[in-house]
DNA sequence: TATTATATCATTTTATACAATATTCGTCCA
DNA sequence: TGGACGAATATTGTATAAAATGATATAATA
């Protein structure tokens, strides 16, 4: 075991207990296991993290600026829900901020950066769990759209995925979105190998929105089957 | 006076005690009144709205979501600071945002919007309080957006509008941003009214580019005068 | 029976008290 | 003189307890 590994773990330890349960809640959502509507009792959460409810609270009180939770006055936290017209807005935004930021990421793109987003689509065609999946995605993007070197921009394009990822993933897992997905990824790389600012905007834009109809299509539909049900 | 008239007034009222709290801290942020990078210390503010130190870390969590302080572990917040190359990064995501915004308003804005909008201008002419006229310009370009419809977009774009706000504020109190600035607004709005929907983007852009550009400028050379001296 | 009032319970919210951590300031020693 | 060490102090962070609020069930009334 290297110092790193160990300097990393420490980080990890050190940051506040709000930050921690945070990210655990978060990750929670994220899968799945905390579902949309589902109440968020603070002394459960509190005993199960063995800590008293108050940086469970100051951990609610974060995921409620990400969204991922909604403060009802007096009645406590529930995991929030977007309806498919939600989605469809974050969905929007994502692809303003976004191809924003491979646009100023395309003409500083090196050799390196390329070679490990194409490594990055590998490990992703060779992976079976959405979970993973879906991180790797991230990656993916995220690595395109480094060298723009925009802190505040990358802040925020990760919360709004975060968002709709919950949604996204459960659709992943059913249907036979990764295929297309890949495809779209590979025409996004191959743009920026050709430094094609243009033409990696584009298809990073039709991507996203590619991924926001199929998704919110089958969130209608699967509202249709619950309405007739 | 209606029934629900009162019901909005005790919401107002109701609202928690952290939001409360988190609504004054950000007008004094705002306002210039607690400086960038100054100690926020718990127990005075707690002291100051007569109440224990919970409600103020619970305020200072949701301010640090909005960007405006930061936490730092066992040593407290601290009001933020942008640096110019932050303030420019800020500026480019208002402008992705703010773009799509009244790209989507314009098809969609009425007469009345219109009528609005000119009266704000009018209003703003007329002030000469640095606040209240910041206040009366975000109000105008909130209704040029307003038809949109899209509530997430609106939240971002007011987030992203107050944390460099409180820099623009100083500028233009200082310099003479206002007749330009009220230029470039009636340029948006004539685009406006033209219907003129690719009109009104760049109109909008190069407001806010121009705002981002004096604005930095500004900021440097007082940098070069704090180093001189 | 339907509606309102009341009481009970669960839960959130806040205050107080304590623990952990940073900061300050004085002391010591090279 | 100046830097290192270590109490003393200030401040943050958390646990516990009390207060406030909302939900639920039961009784009272029209």
């Amino acid at each position: 075991m290297h110092l790193s590994d160990l300097a990393s773990l420490a980080v990890q330890r050190y940051r506040t207990t709000p930050a921690l349960i945070a990210e655990v809640l978060r990750e929670a959502i994220l899968r799945g296991i905390l579902e949309g509507g589902m109440q968020l009792r603070q002394d459960e959460i509190a005993k199960s993290f063995g800590v008293s409810r108050i940086p469970v609270r100051e951990a609610l009180r974060q995921l409620a600026g990400e969204g991922l939770v909604e403060f009802k006055p007096h009645r406590g936290a529930i995991v929030s829900t977007l309806s498919t017209e939600e989605i469809r807005e974050i969905y929007e935004i994502r692809i303003a901020l976004e191809t924003m930021a491979i646009q100023l990421a395309v003409p500083q793109l090196t050799e390196e950066d390329l070679a490990r987003a194409e490594q990055i689509l590998e490990e992703i065609d060779r992976e079976t769990d959405t979970g993973r999946w879906s991180e790797l995605n991230g990656e993916f993007h995220a690595t395109l759209y480094a060298p723009a070197k925009r802190p505040h921009l990358f802040s925020l394009i990760n919360t709004h995925r975060t968002n709709v990822d919950r949604y996204l993933r459960i659709y992943i897992s059913v249907m036979k979105r990764k295929q297309r997905s890949q495809a779209e990824h590979r025409r996004i790389l191959e743009a920026c190998r050709r430094r094609d600012t243009e033409g990696a905007v584009k298809a990073l834009e039709e991507h996203l929105r590619s991924a926001s109809e199929q998704l919110v299509t089958y969130l209608e539909k699967g509202q249709e089957r619950a309405v007739k049900s």
